[in-house]
Parts: C-alpha cells; sequence; structure tokens
RNA sequence: GGAGAGGUGGCCGAGUCCGGUUUAAGGCGCUGCUCUCGAAAAGCAGUGUGUCAGCAAUGAUACCGUGGGUUCAAAUCCCACCCUCUCCGCCA
C-alpha cells in the first residue's frame, strides 16, 4: 500500500509506475474519491465539534425542548455524512490498497525479457557423459515417489525417501548455521495464517490465479512461504529505533496451488504443491533496506558458492515484480540438464509496501514511521537438491556431495 | 468439548458497580534539564496514535477488542460478535 498523501503529490509517477508494472489503477478516480473523502470529514467534524460544545454547557442543566430538536437535527446531518463516507471508504480503501508500489529508478523497464543479468559465478564445465534430469535419477534410486503422493493427496504431491530426506535436512542445518553467523534468529511458524495477514503481506486470498490453500469454515490459509507469518510477527507494533533491523530466519513448508503449472519446465520437483523453505526476513529503518538488500543476496550468494552451485544473478524488470517490490533479484542456477540458468533464490525489498498494510513501525526521535520489510530465499527444498543432482552427477551414477555438505551426511548418495 | 476470567496508551496497570474537569490515575521506559570530573542515583519538566485544516505555531475530531443501541453526554449502561488467558476433559 502507499502513502495516499505520495500519491497526492506523484499522481504521474503512480501512473506510470502501476502500468509498468502491469496493473491498471485509476489514480485520478482515486484522488477524486480522496478529495471527496476529506471534505466529508471535515464537514463531520465541524457538527461533532458543536455537539461536544453542547454537552458540555448541558452538563448542570439539561436542555430544553427546543435545544434537543436542534441537537437532534444536527445528528441527522451528521448521520447522512457517516452514510456518504462509508459508502465513499468501501470504494478507495480497496483501490488504495491495489495500488501496486513503486520500484527504484534503476529497475529496467519492460516484462519478464527485459529481466537483466548482473553477474555470473561458476564453472560451466561440459561433462563427457549424459546427465540425467533429476526426477529420472530420483526414480531410479527410489528416492522419490510421486506415484503414491497421487494416490495419497493428488497430483503434484510426493514421498521423499531415504538419503533423499538426509540430504534435505543437511542443507537446512548449512543454512542455518550459516543464517546464525550472519545474526539471523531461526524461526518456526505458523502454518496458517488468517486473511488479514496474509493480505497484509501482500498475498491474495481469492486472486484470479489460485494461489493460497484456503481451510473450510475457518479464516485461516495454508502459507505460501513463512513470510507471510513472518511479516504478520510484528504486526501492530510499534519498534524501538534500537532493536532495528530484526533479522529473522523462518523455517516452514510452503504450499502452494500453483494451478495450470505444467510443462516440461516444472518436471519432477521444481514446482510442487508443497515444499519445505528457509526464508530470511528483515524489519529494518527505511534509510537501511538498500544495504541489507545487499546483504540477503551476498548471503544467497554466499549459500551457492559454499554448494558449489554455478549460478547469475538477475535483476527483475518492473513488468515481472509483481506488486509488493521495489526491487528485486533473482538467483538463478545452471542447469545442465536444460542447458539454461532457473530460478533457484530471490530477494526482494518491498520497502513500506507490507508495513504500511500491517501496520508495523518503529520510534525514534523523528516521530513514528513505518519500517522497511525485505525477504530473501535461504535454501528452497526440493530446487537446492535439483541444482546438486544436476551440477554433482558423476558419471556412475553417483551424486558427489560438496565439502560443505559431507561434514553432515558423509560421502556420495547412490 | 465443559466452566471461569479478561481485552485500556511504547509496556505494565487503575478506572467500569454509581455515565459528566478522564485533555484516561499511577508506575516503567524514553527525551531534556539540574546536580556530577564523568556515570549512577535523586530531583524537575516533557512524552499516545490517526485524521482534517494550516507554511507554521496551533486548532478541530476520532480512538479504551469489534459492531450496534440508550443518553444532551459512554472506557463506564444495554445487546450481539471476535479474540486471549486459566482450570477441567481429550491428546502428540
Amino acid at each position: 500500500m502507499l502513502d495516499i498523501q505520495y500519491i497526492r503529490e506523484n499522481p504521474e509517477t503512480v501512473k506510470r509506475t502501476s502500468q509498468q508494472k502491469g496493473y491498471n489503477i485509476d489514480v485520478a478516480h482515486l484522488l477524486e474519491l480522496d478529495s471527496k473523502r476529506r471534505q466529508l470529514i471535515q464537514k463531520s467534524d465541524e457538527l461533532r465539534a458543536q455537539l461536544n460544545k453542547a454537552s458540555e454547557d448541558f452538563k448542570n442543566q439539561p436542555p430544553s425542548e427546543e435545544q434537543r430538536a436542534s441537537l437532534k437535527q444536527i445528528k441527522e446531518q451528521l448521520v447522512v455524512l457517516e452514510d456518504q463516507q462509508e459508502q465513499i471508504d468501501k470504494v478507495f480503501t480497496p483501490l488504495l490498497r491495489s495500488v501496486p508500489n513503486v520500484f527504484s529508478d534503476d529497475t529496467p523497464t519492460g516484462g519478464e525479457e527485459a529481466n537483466r543479468e548482473e553477474k555470473k559465478w561458476g564453472e560451466i564445465s561440459d561433462k563427457n557423459f549424459e546427465i540425467k534430469d533429476h526426477l529420472t535419477w530420483l526414480q531410479q534410486k527410489g528416492l522419490v515417489d510421486f506415484e503414491r503422493g497421487a494416490k495419497v493427496a493428488g497430483n503434484k504431491f510426493y514421498f521423499l525417501i531415504g538419503p533423499m530426506v538426509e540430504l534435505e535436512l543437511a542443507v537446512f542445518q548449512m543454512a542455518l548455521t550459516l543464517a546464525k553467523k550472519h545474526n539471523f534468529t531461526a524461526m518456526t511458524v505458523p502454518h496458517l495464517v488468517n486473511t488479514r495477514i496474509l493480505e497484509g503481506a501482500g498475498f491474495s486470498a481469492r486472486g484470479d490465479e489460485k494461489q493460497i490453500y484456503k481451510i473450510e469454515n475457518d479464516d485461516l490459509n495454508l502459507i505460501a512461504t513463512s513470510e507471510i507469518p513472518l511479516t504478520g510477527f510484528h504486526a501492530d507494533e510499534i519498534l524501538d529505533e534500537k532493536e532495528l533491523p530484526r533479522l529473522y530466519a523462518g523455517l516452514s513448508p510452503a504450499y502452494r496451488m500453483e494451478s495450470g503449472a505444467y510443462g516440461k519446465h516444472n518436471r519432477g520437483l521444481f514446482r510442487t504443491h508443497q515444499f519445505n523453505k528457509l526464508e530470511l526476513y528483515v524489519f529494518c529503518k527505511p534509510e537501511d533496506s538498500e544495504l541489507l538488500h545487499q546483504k540477503l543476496i551476498n548471503f544467497e550468494e554466499e549459500l551457492c558458492q559454499v554448494l558449489e552451485i554455478p549460478y547469475r544473478i538477475v535483476r527483475i524488470a518492473a513488468g515481472d515484480l509483481g506488486a509488493p517490490a521495489y526491487k528485486k533479484y533473482d538467483i538463478e542456477y545452471w542447469s545442465p540438464v536444460d542447458k539454461t540458468y532457473r530460478e533457484l533464490m530471490s530477494c526482494s525489498n518491498v520497502t513500506d509496501y507490507q508495513a504500511r498494510r500491517l501496520n508495523i513501525r518503529f520510534r525514534s526521535e523523528n516521530g513514528t514511521n513505518f519500517v522497511h520489510t525485505l525477504n530473501g530465499t535461504a535454501a528452497a527444498m526440493s530446487r537446492i537438491p535439483i541444482a546438486l543432482i544436476e551440477n554433482h552427477q558423476q558419471s556412475d551414477g553417483s551424486l558427489l556431495l560438496p565439502k560443505a555438505l559431507r561434514s553432515v551426511m558423509g560421502e556420495g548418495l547412490i
């Protein structure tokens, strides 16, 4: 959510950035409602001032019939004004909340095709044997079972088996240790959140592209990432300036409907309805968010490097940002199977977009202001093992683990 | 599932029976000043969040879980709802 005052002062910017993000917002209508709304508030405040004054006068001496009649008249006017305001708010508030965040000046404009590669790391070596894709590899070794997943839950649900579970835990263990080293506090979180928190974090409970699982008969939704409950962690709080930045690492499953997400690029474990994830989350002062965004991307790079996964950093273009993001990077790993880079991690600075919606502020000598929030993937499961399976597969079909994992789980997987 | 207690400012907490200087006591925290070589302690003063108008000082208004109602006047009375906690039951 943007500050209405900012929209008043920069209507053209808001219009342009919304368009470039791919949202069609009627800014003129929003401002018109805003102006009407303010007029109504002013008028009804005046009437209330009259009533308050009157009740002061009548403290000792009850009002006469005549005075009662005139007070009644004022109250009737007030009811009309309040009603009008309510009508306007019904349109105004959702419209205001639907305005996407602006994006940073250096964001490339255009859609996904305009995403800009910023950095590459790691050797991309041609192996002298044919690398199996992760699904084939895992199924041949009996480490994943989609058929029984489908039987038990449905398509795109799965069981991970034996060493694959150990691998997942080893990656988490390693990532968590790294996060701790960088002063992130580990958290587990509620896997269900109410709709206010969900939408406050910028997710849609009933959007057109259905993504969130809803619990029937309860105002509860399965989380699509621990970012959602972590955003809500400090909802309605006023943090002390000295407590910032607050760095959290949330470990949880992520549940996603992913309706329509089929096709060969989503084969196997790359895109599923449920996966475990360690997510980094930051609450900070506005002036620190750019620096902390760099800290997040650096963390993600460090993790890839320790895992010896070749990657590149991509700067996300305006049309591909989504409503909350002000600035966003993706880290993509090199897939020797697909001969291309594929999404592995992501990290965003959403400035005060979530903080406004969930009323998360901090106090300083300049008064209370909204915090900035940031989020970044630390370790998304299935994706990291996929990257490892594709990049560290040996000619005999075994998987050579990166050194960083060997201390946790020994030599290779078979 | 059964019974009970409770939701008040940054935090703790009084006020609700009996409606009106409550611009919500008091404490903690925070800020400034005094004292001090400095700090602590102590003392003094200040310190809620929005909204609207205004360059500003400031003024007006709203907010005591939420929504209604009664009244000239509601944190306080009435109704409905939501949430939290405690005990019991069930249970990993």
